[in-house]
DNA sequence: CTAATAATCTAACGATCGTTAGATTATGAT
DNA sequence: ATCATAATCTAACGATCGTTAGATTATTAG
């Protein structure tokens, strides 16, 4: 009696262990950040990670069988995206943990917002508030699908490489708060020094949509 | 400016998979939740995971390292603990996660409960309620040292191996509800079993301080 | 049909990890 | 002082992991 609790305990601590096992690996961490922002197909995911095809179908694969992505066949192409928002969630609770605990992490992120177009004071709801009453602008700076998959509302699109070209739509009377994949991504952060240089009055919303919804806030979805 | 970008993403990514890798061994979690019920030394620790004392030195180390855990040194034992809460809401989280996703898990938990001396739907204000008007008595099993590093409201202490010798001083008129560390811990239905064969209506409480703790629930220390 | 593309599978390598045994350090008891 | 205890450090082993290259499987285009 006394040893088959054991091999239970054994048994549960281990299907745990393997949620850890898939998340040990900075690549599949960065997998999942990605897939955070909608379904993408395999070579979409390499790119953006800046690995080969093949190790990021490795990676894949390893996070399928942890059950925390699946995949779904479309002609020649095969989209990933997460299981569940639950998956999404975990990625935010990870990333909090580890800006929680590790001071290296702390330091990293801090260098990227050292630039004075920074907004960290401002709380999800109060952004929403703001956005409503069309006091501000709210730019989504990701590629036009991921906007598409999910976004704040109110946002407007508008990719970082389309902003140049487009940068007569966006208003000078008014703040621009920019955002993308999150905390780590650092499109929102280029838009915002760009739109600054250029005379705009920008700042930079560090959220994206993974730590929005995990907030309890809305999410919009185009279709 | 590009491949810079690439090597503070790589750094980021990188941080969080530190916590990944604190926490991919199953032993190493087991120590994780063990660490939530209060500071424990080295021995107890390996006693309670059912390793040996190196082992369970080396993945204290590895914990700490991490920063996830935290030692003291007093006379010649060394007493771990976690350096937050918000470690012990993550090892819910992650736990959550696995339950969600994983189908073995949730079989294997669900064998656990198969025996009719559950109590799934009960919630944790629901208890609270029920506890603090007197309707049902609270019994947490755990070793008394745990019971003093925090414990739920209303809540009783009788150890599971204190249990038969002081069987008298549980009421008969009223369910009893036992909890113990968690849905992984076993202490609360053997609780459960062994009062419901003398006659007691004992339920299990699933939940431990940790994920009462998580809910945002009140939790009472001893001083 | 053949050619090209997207993705996976297989095999292999070096690196890392979990675990154990043996030596070592620090503390408390005698 | 000597001895016992608690814990860590070091070294070592087999196992596993991350990554790459080469072959293979589906699917679409021509």
């Amino acid at each position: 009696m006394k040893s088959s609790g054991r091999q239970v305990k054994d048994l549960l601590y281990a299907q745990v262990a393997r949620i850890g096992k898939a998340v040990c690996s900075p690549k599949r961490l960065e997998l999942i950040d990605l897939l955070c922002q909608g379904e993408k197909p395999v070579e979409r995911l390499a790119a953006e990670a800046q690995i080969s095809l093949k190790l990021a179908s490795a990676h894949l694969k390893e996070l399928r069988l942890a059950h925390l992505v699946e995949a779904r066949k479309e002609g020649k192409n095969v989209f990933y995206r997460l299981t569940g928002n639950s998956v999404a969630d975990f990625w935010v609770a990870i990333r909090s943990l580890a800006e929680d605990r590790l001071l290296d992490l702390q330091a990293a992120l801090d260098k990227l917002t050292e630039h004075p177009h920074e907004l960290k004071p401002l709380s999800g709801k109060e952004l929403l508030g703001l956005a409503k009453n069309g006091e501000i602008m709210v730019l989504d700076v990701r590629p036009p699908s991921e906007y598409a998959a999910g976004h704040l509302p109110y946002a407007q699109s508008m990719p970082l490489d389309e902003l140049k070209k487009r940068i007569a739509e966006l208003p000078r009377d008014k703040p621009i708060v920019a955002y993308c994949r999150g905390p780590f991504c650092l499109m929102a952060v280029e838009a915002a020094e760009l739109l600054n240089k250029k005379g705009f009055h920008a700042v930079r919303f560090e959220e994206g949509v993974a730590e929005w919804r995990a907030h309890g806030l809305p999410v919009e979805v185009e279709r």
